[in-house]
DNA sequence: ACTTGACCTTGACGCAACGTCAAGGTGTAA
DNA sequence: TTACACCTTGACGTTGCGTCAAGGTCAAGT
């Protein structure tokens, strides 16, 4: 039997354009061309199309298939495999992405405060992560690894009231500031008030407290432009002179 | 504070093309442009990008973030909630896109006649979807849904033993079509006993036997290209030629 | 012989969300 | 002034086709 191309399709329940791209780029040339250029597929054309199809249905893309099913020697299953875990991959991500669109979803519906809290937890994490990549190690390397994740678990684990209590305290830090700002000495009392509200405000994700921790999150502050912008909201220069606070207080102690 | 594009990037952890990519669609335009034509964004767009890129990792396209960002009265939780089912679909199918890559390698470890019998199993299994698909409700209509149903589960839990047994009966089937096929006779012997093994072929699958299915499935084969392909595979008109051999078969009996 | 109408061809744009050059202007510190 | 980092717009590449568009081919009916 010999087929033209939308006798193929038909048959195999695809369009002739896929046939006509599959023919581009070399997956699944016709048999022959007749005289006047219209491709002419054989009965092995139309096997290597059943083969091509139950691997397409599978999920692998066509640069692998073409591998497959035009070199006998390649390891299938090996492509099969690596297939697999990168199926896997994808599932937990897409879990990942359900629990947290369903969060999401029922903290919109628990009233909109509830919605920038849960907004806020997202993006916390987020910086977690972000942050875990950027100076995972370093600073896992500085304080150890545990302190790292119980900081982290901690974070993500507080309770509702806890929460509210942390967003106050991060609030009245960020007023604080302001007023610190004014005097223009990271020495004076209002800055050194604000960097004992900070060391507070830490307490409700740090599992213990250090100086050299604190000092070191203060650096922080300046060098990563993602949190010294969180600071100069208030006022431009508000991170370097939160740090240059800290940095007073944490002496002092 | 106001940033550039590489500033706002470094910030939010994005590429400066995928800001411009924003500005060009009209997700996240910048506050002002400099006299040089710069790119400025200032604090308000700051939030706004956090938005956008929490929607982000929520896996919502561009196109509905810039809905639920820029207007106000859109529903963000019926969006999130469509998004939510979309994103459930999607592992849905991913699971099942798992669990047939994992037979599919299963059966390939235990060789390779193994991997052609779960290709085929594979084959069998889409070709009833399909079929499901494109005659399910005429048969259903015909015979009942009951039987339908039950000659599908009935194929795809078939025993290994059984299926072996299967797989020869339908060899047998292609061997005997042909030679009766060059007595050129429907009535013939040989035409008659492919009839009477194909009946046979078709108690692996069907619950039931009844004559009009018989001749149903009959006319299938040369009224469906893809049944009709699979016996032409034999010589051409093998199919018209089972079909007669059929209905000389069902109005004797 | 001529006209439909169904089939075939190649070519090229569109899709989502950017990555990645390329060519050229701008800002600033040495 | 020279370097160098930063900015701009423009445009192609990615994946797997869908969807026209403009134009040949073939069998059937008139």
């Amino acid at each position: 039997m010999e087929y033209t191309v939308q006798k193929l399709g038909n048959l195999a329940g695809i369009s002739t354009r896929t046939l006509r791209y599959y023919d581009e780029i070399g997956l699944l040339k016709p048999a022959r061309k007749s005289s006047s250029g219209y491709r002419i597929y054989g009965q092995q054309e139309v096997d290597k199309l059943q083969q091509i199809l139950f691997y397409r249905e599978l999920g692998l893309d066509l640069e692998h298939i073409k591998n497959i099913v035009n070199d006998p020697g390649f390891s299938s299953s090996q492509a099969l495999e690596e297939h697999r875990e990168k199926l896997l991959a994808k599932r937990l991500q897409l879990d990942l992405l359900i629990s947290n669109v369903e969060k999401t979803i029922s903290a919109t519906e628990g009233e909109s405060i509830m919605a920038d809290k849960e907004k806020f937890q997202g993006f916390k994490q987020q910086l977690v992560e972000d942050n875990e990549k950027q100076y995972g190690d370093e600073i896992r390397g500085k304080y150890g690894d545990d302190l790292v994740d119980r900081s982290n678990a901690k974070m993500l684990n507080m309770s509702e009231e806890k929460y509210q209590e942390f967003i106050r305290l991060e609030q009245q830090v960020l007023d604080q500031l302001e007023e610190a700002l004014r005097t223009g000495d990271p020495s004076s009392e209002a800055a050194q008030q604000t960097a004992d509200l900070h060391r507070r405000w830490l307490g409700f994700t740090w599992p213990t407290y250090s100086k050299d921790a604190h000092m070191g999150l203060a650096e922080m502050y300046v060098a990563d432009d993602r949190f010294a912008a969180y600071y100069d909201k208030v006022e431009p220069g508000a991170a370097q002179f939160l740090r240059d606070a800290i940095e007073v207080y944490t002496a002092q102690q």
